[in-house]
DNA sequence: TATGAATGAGCATTCATTCAT
DNA sequence: CATGAATGAATGCTCATTCAT
């Protein structure tokens, strides 16, 4: 009796979590496979291979494969976002906003390795005629133009500086330092230290 | 007889001249072409059309598409190079290095629109496997890293930095900066004095 | 418990009704998708949803997509011959027949606009190595013989034809015409009395 | 020394026709498989084949498997045109104008069995959402209409009828016989003979 | 009886590269 | 040196059908 009432309970559980199970399975696969080989060398094939289903079943949740990748830069972008907003607290002053920043940045990207790289694939690559969403690089330089915003008008950076240039020039310098800073094997600590004094100088009030 | 002598001396001038004029042919066809283009939409037989020589000639000027583009990079490469070593005056202080930098830069983007855009595709875009060779903007960020360094000795810039992170680091601001500058139709002026303060401030000595 | 009563009750209620039920929602949902979109179009999914109820239920009623428009067919002919046989009156001479067939295929087109075109899809488009069975157009014009030979016995249309052979040669007329005349916005009445004309005058006795 | 001319001129000729070569190749395999296998069943990776060149080949020629399609058609439609112009004499009576041309027809399809039956695939099932050219049917209707206008001016044809409509009205007739009669085994004669009778019958002068 | 997630064979088409001339 | 016809591996995607629930 028990187990009937159980058994309903679970079959109207899998009946509803179903589709998300493959969908989630679909999902992981396809950040595996895009973060391993790229966007380009990852066939909607490969990726339902890889979540062990038939092919036709990622287009039961992607239209296509273009689709599947702008999800899965959405999908890193909102939990660099959450580890974002984790790491900052109201009040904080400008450098310690920028340490924050890079230090949950660096976080991220070691926790995730290969993730930000990925997602971060050139709109040129992903299109064949539709036009895209802004970027993410272009995403986080409007970001960064906000919290100069702010701290202009909080007295706590230099106020003459153009915010939306200033922003995207700085989320350009991190992504660049960082990207040759993996290669050249240097240490995060290093990185972060540099960059902190970096924009704090360049930033600060007259 | 005086057929095959006419014909020995013809063959000899055009083996002298055919293949540097093919050569140079197919080179601007396929810098045309990238740039209009990008890489993925430029089929080697465009190129060889556009230049108005058979497909195959392509084939004898480069082992593979991918050969023709990065010769195309390179190119752009030794351009900008040169419009930036004419920029440049020995001597100048920092703040001199960089408005005259900034400054030759967006002359060169805008006497050659496009160029740069199309010259920086990721090389994800290229490779098919293959290890590419250093990217532009890593170089750039060399180059960064040396005046920095020149800087820093002379006393004119700070010296505390790691200047091959800060080098990449200005790199991509720049890069980033005239990137979402040009979607917003920023006017290049503030671009060039935004930033020229923004570095400045950043590298002043302590 | 009470609950319970009702469902049996509701469940044998429906378990009578249910089926008949949902074939003939599936069988007007696939004659209105035939219709608008033609066979190849036309998918079970699409056939399951227009009529409100899950993919599978179109494999409980027709073992395939080709079955199914195999039906949807038979009833338009079967609709057809009603409206024929109402349409004719006993004892009437040939031309009577004609004028009456005439008017009720138009008839029959205007009230159930395209479903005449849909049904006569090309046994090619259905069939996929299998055979099919007789053609509509074979199945009327066989009728056209049969009115021939019946007219031929009463001596109201020339013996001397093979009926089996004017037969279909008066259906693929009246078809084509109607076809061609329909992209040409003839009106039906300049169709149905030439089509008269021609064929009284083709089968009146010597 | 002979033979380096003849191998000259063998060299040329091959240069001038490799393309049309391997085009006819494409062409009568194209149009075997598609008398054969219908055009659904028919793909474009055959048809290389079974002209003995590799896939791309196919593309070389037709834009896509439709144009292929339209070109065997067309073929079809010039070759039965010049069956029909040289079974015509000018100057024949409306009954000789019907026999020669019903007779070139029958002649056409012993000759060239399967070819008219392919070559009149329905134009749904050929397009993909392009529009079709007029189909071969309605041509042929319209020529028939020509031959009508043509003796009812001539006294030779009963003037009262549209000729438009009756134009298509024969093409149906004669296309749906002969289908008909194919699959019963009538034979040839008695298919020319009785619709010959029926159309002369039906066309006569009041 | 009803469901709808899952399947995977099948298809049209592209394009970098080769090679006979 | 130059040509361009030929190639075929590779790709993204569709859809009729099955089957566990």
């Amino acid at each position: 009796m028990e187990s009937a009432v159980v058994n309903t309970a679970e079959t109207k559980d899998r009946k509803a979590r179903r589709k998300p199970e493959s969908l989630s399975k679909i999902k992981s696969a396809a950040r595996k496979l895009f973060v391993e080989r790229g966007y380009d060398s990852t066939r909607p094939q490969d990726i339902a291979r890889e979540a062990g289903l038939g092919h036709g079943t990622f287009y039961l949740h992607y239209p296509d494969k273009r689709a599947c990748f702008l999800a899965f830069v959405e999908e890193a972008r909102q939990e660099m976002d959450v580890h974002l907003r984790d790491a900052r607290r109201p009040g904080q002053a400008l450098e310690q906003v920028i340490t924050a920043t890079l230090n949950a940045i660096y976080d991220y990207c070691d926790s995730h390795p290969g993730v930000l790289r990925a997602a971060m694939t050139d709109a040129a690559v992903i299109d064949a005629g539709g036009g895209p969403d802004t970027p993410l690089m272009a995403r986080w330089g409007e970001e960064w133009s906000q919290i100069i915003r702010e701290a202009a008008a909080g007295g706590t950076a230099c106020s003459s500086y153009d915010a939306a240039i200033i922003g995207q020039a700085i989320a350009g310098a991190l992504h660049q330092a960082a990207k040759e800073g993996a290669r050249g094997q240097q240490c995060r600590r290093a990185l972060a230290d540099n960059l902190t004094r970096f924009l704090v100088r360049a930033l600060r009030p007259d």
